[in-house]
DNA sequence: ATGTGTGAAGAGCTTCACAGCC
DNA sequence: GGCTGTGAAGCTCTTCACACAT
């Protein structure tokens, strides 16, 4: 471990490094050279080695790293080794689409609970977590000690939903709704602009 | 104009600028200075004014910039303003969710068709994009002169879907499945993994 | 007075070249 | 031979300071 700052970028590729580390482990991959794992993320071999080289030296010289020692390597820097509780608010498409995700657990949270407003819904469960009413939202949470709330309600609720997660004592906030939400200070909130995110992607092919 | 190279990272802020300018136009704010602009965004007054610099004077000293005229302008640069047709395959949670977006026609795309195999959803419409049936994708891709392709069915299916576009001509690949799929030279492909885009909020948060 | 536009300085990131280890 | 780890060089991006326009 080196006292030097460790750049932005770094920390962005080692989400890359990870889920190309998560891919090699489920086909039995048992170690991999910096080259492969480069071709894999589409970036350079040399700046892989130099990105790991300010957390320690994970690899052996002559053979390359053991795949499933780096994962744990990457998780604890990226502090994934503890599940975070989330809970998701409003169970329409996009939440529905998150609770039928697989494969947040690996990257170090998992939805524990779900929130929804329409009787259909509430009392179900998706993917084994239950559809709870959302007028009990800020006891459940307290109750269940859930750090982080996923909003996917529709954009006149999102304001409403934000400050009663605050209320229910959640450290930050993801949002699928158009953004600005009332900001309390200590409380940490993103978006997540679909369209945004789609046109930047779309820029880029 | 400039004939100086561009930095990578400026044509992402521009993404960032225009989703705030679109915000502010809809609150009928007719000039905006980089000052305001910045803390919409989060990043510094002299970097906006710096990104624009790259490509010409869009400015008036001391008044600021005019927002729809901006907007106009990043448009313009981010090759937006000729509206991309593209279409959607696999209308479950994600494709729900995508299909019920609004906004993507303000960012440069519009999904003018999308593709099921289940009988239950074949000819509904959805936001009045109409269901096909996935047998008919090579053809109707041709006829409509499609050139994105959305892939938001599930992994086992991803990759033949991914060759059949290819075949339809669509020039690129944008997937919701976990990556990896098989690639021709000629199209580009881009994958958004749910999971590890959360993880990344996360961390930052 | 207010706010943009920009060369130059400064900071930060990547690449190189090679030493070190298997 | 093969591959990692890393100081130093090279490069790119950001910040500064101030000229310039309204």
């Amino acid at each position: 471990m080196k006292p030097k700052t460790i750049p932005e970028e770094t920390i962005g590729r080692l989400f890359l490094y990870l889920r190309a580390l998560l891919c090699l482990a489920r086909e039995g991959k048992e170690t991999v050279s910096s080259q492969k794992l480069a071709e894999a993320c589409h970036v350079k071999p040399t700046i892989i080695r130099k990105d790991f080289s300010y957390f320690g030296e994970f690899g052996t010289r002559g053979v390359g790293y053991d795949v499933n020692q780096l994962i744990q390597e990457i998780r604890h820097i990226l502090n994934l080794d503890n599940l975070m509780k989330a809970a998701l608010i409003g169970v329409g498409n996009i939440g529905m689409a998150l609770l039928n995700y697989t494969g947040f657990e690996e990257e170090g949270f998992k939805i524990t609970v779900a929130f929804d407003n329409n009787r259909d819904k509430i009392g179900k469960k998706i993917n084994n977590v239950p559809i709870e009413d959302v007028a009990h939202l800020e006891s459940m949470l307290q109750t269940q000690g859930i750090q982080l709330g996923i909003i996917a309600v529709p954009e006149s609720a999102a304001s409403e939903i934000a400050q009663r997660l605050a209320q229910g004592g959640v450290k930050a906030i993801l949002s699928f709704a158009p953004c600005q939400l009332i900001t309390s200070d200590n409380i940490q909130i993103a978006c997540v602009d679909l369209a945004t995110e789609m046109a930047r992607l779309v820029y880029y092919l």
